[in-house]
DNA sequence: CTAGGATCCTGTCAGC
DNA sequence: TGCTGACAGGATCCTA
Protein backbone atom coordinates (compact mmCIF):
# COMPACT_ATOMS: atom_id res chain seq x y z
CA UNK A 1 0.00 0.00 0.00
CA UNK A 2 1.18 3.75 -0.07
CA UNK A 3 2.95 4.56 2.99
CA UNK A 4 2.24 7.79 5.11
CA UNK A 5 3.47 9.91 2.08
CA UNK A 6 1.68 8.51 -0.46
CA UNK A 7 -1.63 8.57 1.94
CA UNK A 8 -0.97 12.50 3.09
CA UNK A 9 -0.37 13.05 -0.93
CA UNK A 10 -4.10 11.32 -1.22
CA UNK A 11 -5.62 13.46 1.18
CA UNK A 12 -4.45 16.72 0.04
CA UNK A 13 -5.49 15.50 -3.20
CA UNK A 14 -9.09 14.35 -2.66
CA UNK A 15 -9.79 16.61 -0.28
CA UNK A 16 -9.65 19.39 -3.03
CA UNK A 17 -12.21 17.29 -5.05
CA UNK A 18 -14.51 15.97 -2.85
CA UNK A 19 -14.99 18.96 0.33
CA UNK A 20 -18.83 20.62 0.50
CA UNK A 21 -19.52 17.60 -1.86
CA UNK A 22 -22.44 15.52 -1.08
CA UNK A 23 -22.21 11.88 -0.99
CA UNK A 24 -24.90 10.72 -1.99
CA UNK A 25 -24.78 6.82 -1.90
CA UNK A 26 -22.62 3.77 -2.03
CA UNK A 27 -22.29 0.42 -3.99
CA UNK A 28 -20.95 -2.38 -2.36
CA UNK A 29 -19.43 -4.23 -4.86
CA UNK A 30 -17.22 -6.88 -2.40
CA UNK A 31 -18.77 -7.49 1.07
CA UNK A 32 -15.08 -8.37 2.34
CA UNK A 33 -13.73 -4.37 1.43
CA UNK A 34 -17.11 -2.59 3.13
CA UNK A 35 -18.24 -2.61 6.56
CA UNK A 36 -20.80 -0.59 7.87
CA UNK A 37 -24.20 0.34 6.92
CA UNK A 38 -25.76 2.72 4.02
CA UNK A 39 -24.07 6.39 4.62
CA UNK A 40 -24.71 9.60 3.10
CA UNK A 41 -23.75 13.40 3.46
CA UNK A 42 -21.84 16.19 2.63
CA UNK A 43 -18.11 15.74 3.02
CA UNK A 44 -16.43 18.25 5.94
CA UNK A 45 -13.06 17.32 5.58
CA UNK A 46 -10.35 14.51 4.79
CA UNK A 47 -8.35 13.52 7.61
CA UNK A 48 -5.15 11.19 8.25
CA UNK A 49 -4.11 8.88 10.91
CA UNK A 50 -0.99 7.65 9.93
CA UNK A 51 -1.56 5.22 6.82
CA UNK A 52 -5.38 5.58 7.26
CA UNK A 53 -7.70 8.11 5.35
CA UNK A 54 -10.88 9.41 7.44
CA UNK A 55 -13.61 11.47 5.48
CA UNK A 56 -16.08 13.24 7.85
CA UNK A 57 -19.15 13.59 7.06
CA UNK A 58 -21.64 16.15 8.12
CA UNK A 59 -24.39 13.96 9.98
CA UNK A 60 -21.44 12.52 12.34
CA UNK A 61 -20.59 9.83 10.50
CA UNK A 62 -17.06 9.05 8.97
CA UNK A 63 -15.69 6.78 6.46
CA UNK A 64 -11.95 5.27 7.66
CA UNK A 65 -10.30 3.89 4.57
CA UNK A 66 -7.23 1.73 4.42
CA UNK A 67 -5.67 0.79 1.41
CA UNK A 68 -3.15 -1.66 2.47
CA UNK A 69 -1.01 -3.39 -0.35
CA UNK A 70 -2.92 -2.64 -3.33
CA UNK A 71 -5.70 -0.53 -2.91
CA UNK A 72 -6.41 2.75 -5.16
CA UNK A 73 -8.47 5.29 -5.26
CA UNK A 74 -9.81 6.95 -7.81
CA UNK A 75 -12.09 10.00 -8.46
CA UNK A 76 -13.94 10.96 -11.32
CA UNK A 77 -15.21 14.63 -12.06
CA UNK A 78 -18.08 15.59 -13.75
CA UNK A 79 -16.85 13.94 -17.12
CA UNK A 80 -13.42 15.36 -17.44
CA UNK A 81 -10.97 14.83 -14.58
CA UNK A 82 -10.21 11.60 -13.62
CA UNK A 83 -7.83 12.00 -10.27
CA UNK A 84 -6.34 8.89 -9.19
CA UNK A 85 -4.29 7.30 -5.99
CA UNK A 86 -2.99 3.80 -5.43
CA UNK A 87 -2.57 0.84 -8.36
CA UNK A 88 -2.03 3.13 -11.76
CA UNK A 89 -2.23 -0.04 -14.19
CA UNK A 90 -4.84 1.09 -16.57
CA UNK A 91 -7.53 1.69 -14.22
CA UNK A 92 -6.83 5.45 -14.10
CA UNK A 93 -7.58 5.26 -18.44
CA UNK A 94 -10.08 2.30 -18.24
CA UNK A 95 -13.78 2.27 -17.59
CA UNK A 96 -14.95 1.87 -14.27
CA UNK A 97 -16.06 -0.04 -12.23
CA UNK A 98 -13.87 -2.94 -13.32
CA UNK A 99 -12.57 -6.16 -12.09
CA UNK A 100 -11.15 -4.42 -8.92
CA UNK A 101 -13.40 -2.26 -7.85
CA UNK A 102 -15.14 -3.18 -4.79
CA UNK A 103 -17.11 -0.07 -3.22
CA UNK A 104 -18.30 2.94 -5.49
CA UNK A 105 -19.10 5.63 -3.61
CA UNK A 106 -21.66 7.99 -5.63
CA UNK A 107 -21.40 12.09 -5.05
CA UNK A 108 -23.66 14.45 -6.64
CA UNK A 109 -20.87 15.68 -9.01
CA UNK A 110 -18.45 12.89 -9.31
CA UNK A 111 -17.98 9.03 -8.07
CA UNK A 112 -14.96 8.17 -5.97
CA UNK A 113 -13.99 4.57 -6.99
CA UNK A 114 -11.92 2.01 -4.43
CA UNK A 115 -10.10 -0.36 -6.30
CA UNK A 116 -8.48 -3.22 -4.40
CA UNK A 117 -6.86 -5.76 -6.11
CA UNK A 118 -5.84 -8.39 -3.35
CA UNK A 119 -8.80 -6.88 -0.91
CA UNK A 120 -6.71 -6.41 1.83
CA UNK A 121 -7.88 -2.76 2.26
CA UNK A 122 -11.26 -1.59 3.52
CA UNK A 123 -13.51 1.23 3.95
CA UNK A 124 -15.79 1.22 7.17
CA UNK A 125 -18.27 3.51 8.60
CA UNK A 126 -18.37 4.54 11.72
CA UNK A 127 -19.30 7.61 14.26
CA UNK A 128 -17.00 10.79 13.57
CA UNK A 129 -16.93 10.50 17.36
CA UNK A 130 -15.68 6.83 17.63
CA UNK A 131 -12.64 7.32 15.14
CA UNK A 132 -10.16 8.36 17.23
CA UNK A 133 -11.59 4.75 19.80
CA UNK A 134 -10.80 2.81 16.38
CA UNK A 135 -8.79 -0.05 17.81
CA UNK A 136 -6.19 0.88 14.81
CA UNK A 137 -6.24 4.45 15.07
CA UNK A 138 -6.22 3.91 19.21
CA UNK A 139 -2.96 1.75 18.79
CA UNK A 140 -1.02 3.95 16.50
CA UNK A 141 2.27 5.15 17.75
CA UNK A 142 2.86 9.11 17.17
CA UNK A 143 4.79 10.15 13.79
CA UNK A 144 8.28 10.79 13.26
CA UNK A 145 7.88 14.61 13.79
CA UNK A 146 5.72 14.22 16.47
CA UNK A 147 8.70 12.24 18.95
CA UNK A 148 11.33 12.40 20.54
CA UNK A 149 14.73 10.54 19.87
CA UNK A 150 14.30 9.52 23.85
CA UNK A 151 11.10 8.24 22.97
CA UNK A 152 12.06 5.96 20.03
CA UNK A 153 15.04 4.88 21.92
CA UNK A 154 13.11 3.78 25.11
CA UNK A 155 10.93 1.99 22.73
CA UNK A 156 13.26 0.32 21.20
CA UNK A 157 15.06 -1.06 24.52
CA UNK A 158 11.42 -3.02 24.83
CA UNK A 159 12.53 -4.81 21.65
CA UNK A 160 15.89 -5.43 22.19
CA UNK A 161 15.87 -8.77 20.65
CA UNK A 162 14.52 -7.98 17.36
CA UNK A 163 16.05 -6.66 14.28
CA UNK A 164 15.65 -2.95 13.72
CA UNK A 165 13.80 -3.51 10.52
CA UNK A 166 10.46 -5.43 11.21
CA UNK A 167 10.53 -3.14 14.46
CA UNK A 168 10.15 0.13 12.56
CA UNK A 169 7.48 -1.62 10.57
CA UNK A 170 5.24 -1.77 13.49
CA UNK A 171 3.39 1.18 13.51
CA UNK A 172 2.81 0.86 17.21
CA UNK A 173 6.39 1.64 17.42
CA UNK A 174 6.42 4.60 15.18
CA UNK A 175 3.61 5.70 12.45
CA UNK A 176 3.93 5.81 8.90
CA UNK A 177 7.20 3.80 7.77
CA UNK A 178 6.55 1.23 5.35
CA UNK A 179 8.80 -1.09 3.53
CA UNK A 180 10.24 1.64 1.06
CA UNK A 181 10.45 4.24 3.66
CA UNK A 182 11.68 1.65 6.29
CA UNK A 183 15.04 0.63 4.13
CA UNK A 184 15.46 4.11 2.89
CA UNK A 185 15.81 5.35 6.44
CA UNK A 186 18.05 3.13 7.34
CA UNK A 187 19.87 3.88 4.97
CA UNK A 188 20.37 7.00 5.03
CA UNK A 189 21.18 6.48 9.34
CA UNK A 190 23.19 3.77 8.25
CA UNK A 191 22.57 1.22 10.24
CA UNK A 192 21.85 -2.65 9.13
CA UNK A 193 18.73 -3.79 8.64
CA UNK A 194 19.52 -6.65 10.76
CA UNK A 195 20.83 -5.06 13.65
CA UNK A 196 19.12 -6.10 17.03
CA UNK A 197 17.22 -2.94 18.39
CA UNK A 198 18.96 -3.59 21.87
CA UNK A 199 22.44 -2.69 20.25
CA UNK A 200 21.30 0.66 18.56
CA UNK A 201 22.67 3.79 20.11
CA UNK A 202 21.09 6.78 21.01
CA UNK A 203 23.21 8.46 18.31
CA UNK A 204 22.04 6.28 15.88
CA UNK A 205 18.18 6.40 16.84
CA UNK A 206 18.89 10.14 16.85
CA UNK A 207 19.74 9.84 12.89
CA UNK A 208 17.45 7.06 11.79
CA UNK A 209 14.70 10.03 12.93
CA UNK A 210 16.20 12.30 11.75
CA UNK A 211 16.09 10.43 8.12
CA UNK A 212 12.76 8.89 8.74
CA UNK A 213 11.56 12.72 9.11
CA UNK A 214 13.85 13.40 5.83
CA UNK A 215 13.00 10.58 3.50
CA UNK A 216 9.24 11.54 4.16
CA UNK A 217 9.31 15.06 3.87
CA UNK A 218 10.89 14.82 0.83
CA UNK A 219 8.21 12.27 -0.58
CA UNK A 220 5.36 14.34 0.58
CA UNK A 221 7.25 17.43 -1.43
CA UNK A 222 7.51 15.38 -4.90
CA UNK A 223 4.19 13.92 -4.50
CA UNK A 224 4.59 10.33 -3.35
CA UNK A 225 6.37 7.46 -4.78
CA UNK A 226 5.74 5.83 -7.79
CA UNK A 227 6.74 1.94 -8.32
CA UNK A 228 4.70 1.61 -11.22
CA UNK A 229 1.74 1.36 -8.57
CA UNK A 230 1.27 4.15 -6.98
CA UNK A 231 0.76 7.84 -8.25
CA UNK A 232 -0.29 11.25 -7.30
CA UNK A 233 -4.18 11.87 -6.08
CA UNK A 234 -4.71 13.80 -9.44
CA UNK A 235 -3.23 11.26 -11.31
CA UNK A 236 0.36 12.39 -11.59
CA UNK A 237 2.77 9.90 -11.36
CA UNK A 238 4.78 10.45 -7.84
CA UNK A 239 8.65 10.20 -8.69
CA UNK A 240 10.28 9.66 -5.31
CA UNK A 241 11.80 6.53 -6.32
CA UNK A 242 12.98 7.91 -9.38
CA UNK A 243 14.27 11.34 -7.80
CA UNK A 244 15.19 10.37 -4.20
CA UNK A 245 15.16 6.32 -3.59
CA UNK A 246 18.60 5.43 -2.34
CA UNK A 247 18.37 1.60 -2.19
CA UNK A 248 14.88 0.79 -2.68
CA UNK A 249 14.65 -1.42 -6.06
CA UNK A 250 18.00 -0.53 -6.71
CA UNK A 251 19.48 -3.80 -6.17
CA UNK A 252 22.71 -4.34 -8.60
CA UNK A 253 22.89 -0.91 -8.97
CA UNK A 254 25.91 0.70 -7.48
CA UNK A 255 25.27 3.01 -4.13
CA UNK A 256 24.87 6.69 -4.19
CA UNK A 257 27.50 7.19 -1.61
CA UNK A 258 30.51 4.70 -2.25
CA UNK A 259 29.50 2.30 -5.63
CA UNK A 260 29.24 -0.84 -3.61
CA UNK A 261 26.92 -3.04 -5.19
CA UNK A 262 23.49 -2.58 -3.54
CA UNK A 263 22.25 -5.97 -2.40
CA UNK A 264 18.72 -7.60 -1.49
CA UNK A 265 18.03 -9.63 0.63
CA UNK A 266 14.33 -11.06 2.85
CA UNK A 267 14.07 -9.84 6.79
CA UNK A 268 11.78 -10.93 8.48
CA UNK A 269 9.90 -11.71 5.30
CA UNK A 270 10.18 -8.69 4.03
CA UNK A 271 12.25 -7.62 0.61
CA UNK A 272 14.71 -5.43 1.62
CA UNK A 273 17.82 -3.36 0.20
CA UNK A 274 20.88 -2.23 1.44
CA UNK A 275 24.94 -0.90 0.61
CA UNK A 276 26.90 -3.41 2.24
CA UNK A 277 29.48 -0.62 2.47
CA UNK A 278 27.73 1.92 4.17
CA UNK A 279 25.31 -0.69 6.27
CA UNK A 280 27.68 -2.56 8.71
CA UNK A 281 26.22 -5.97 9.22
CA UNK A 282 25.60 -6.97 12.84
CA UNK A 283 28.23 -8.31 15.20
CA UNK A 284 28.23 -11.99 15.60
CA UNK A 285 27.57 -13.15 19.53
CA UNK A 286 31.03 -13.60 20.10
CA UNK A 287 32.26 -10.47 18.56
CA UNK A 288 29.28 -8.70 20.56
CA UNK A 289 30.65 -10.17 24.49
CA UNK A 290 34.04 -9.39 23.79
CA UNK A 291 32.56 -5.66 23.12
CA UNK A 292 32.19 -4.11 25.99
CA UNK A 293 32.26 -0.46 25.48
CA UNK A 294 28.60 0.83 25.42
CA UNK A 295 29.66 4.00 23.65
CA UNK A 296 31.38 2.22 20.65
CA UNK A 297 28.96 1.24 17.47
CA UNK A 298 29.13 -2.35 17.38
CA UNK A 299 30.22 -2.62 13.47
CA UNK A 300 32.56 -4.95 11.84
CA UNK A 301 34.15 -4.32 8.04
CA UNK A 302 31.78 -5.04 5.13
CA UNK A 303 32.73 -8.58 3.82
CA UNK A 304 31.51 -7.95 0.44
CA UNK A 305 34.22 -7.82 -2.51
C1' DC B 1 5.05 -9.55 27.64
C1' DT B 2 8.07 -10.48 23.14
C1' DA B 3 9.37 -12.85 18.64
C1' DG B 4 8.59 -15.15 14.55
C1' DG B 5 5.79 -17.27 11.20
C1' DA B 6 1.42 -17.99 8.79
C1' DT B 7 -2.27 -15.77 6.72
C1' DC B 8 -5.72 -12.86 4.20
C1' DC B 9 -6.20 -12.36 -1.66
C1' DT B 10 -5.17 -11.73 -6.61
C1' DG B 11 -2.10 -10.79 -10.31
C1' DT B 12 2.37 -10.78 -12.48
C1' DC B 13 6.67 -12.39 -13.68
C1' DA B 14 10.73 -15.58 -14.11
C1' DG B 15 11.96 -20.15 -15.10
C1' DC B 16 11.14 -24.43 -16.82
C1' DT C 1 2.06 -21.82 -24.83
C1' DG C 2 1.19 -23.54 -20.24
C1' DC C 3 2.43 -24.60 -15.76
C1' DT C 4 4.60 -23.57 -11.23
C1' DG C 5 6.48 -21.13 -7.58
C1' DA C 6 7.96 -16.77 -5.78
C1' DC C 7 6.78 -12.50 -4.72
C1' DA C 8 4.24 -8.16 -3.65
C1' DG C 9 5.44 -0.45 -0.37
C1' DG C 10 0.28 -4.06 5.24
C1' DA C 11 -1.34 -5.64 9.34
C1' DT C 12 -3.33 -9.24 12.25
C1' DC C 13 -3.62 -13.61 14.34
C1' DC C 14 -1.56 -17.66 16.26
C1' DT C 15 1.99 -20.11 18.53
C1' DA C 16 6.04 -20.79 21.56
Amino acid sequence: MPELPEVETIRRGLSQFIVKKKLTGTEILCDKSFQGGPVAGIVNRVRRFGKALIIDLDNQKSLMIHLRMTGQLIYDGEGRERYAAGHPSDNFVAALPNKQTRVILHFDAGTLYFNDQRKFGFIKVLPTAEVEHDPFIKKLAPEPWDMSADNLYAKLQRHKHSCIKPTILDQTIICGLGNIYADESLFQARIHPERKCGTITRTEVARLLAAAKDVMEKSITSGGSTMATYVKADGEKGDYLEKFAQVFHRDGKPCLVCGTTIIKFKVAGRGTHICPHCQRPPLSEAEASACDSSDKIPQKEPTNA
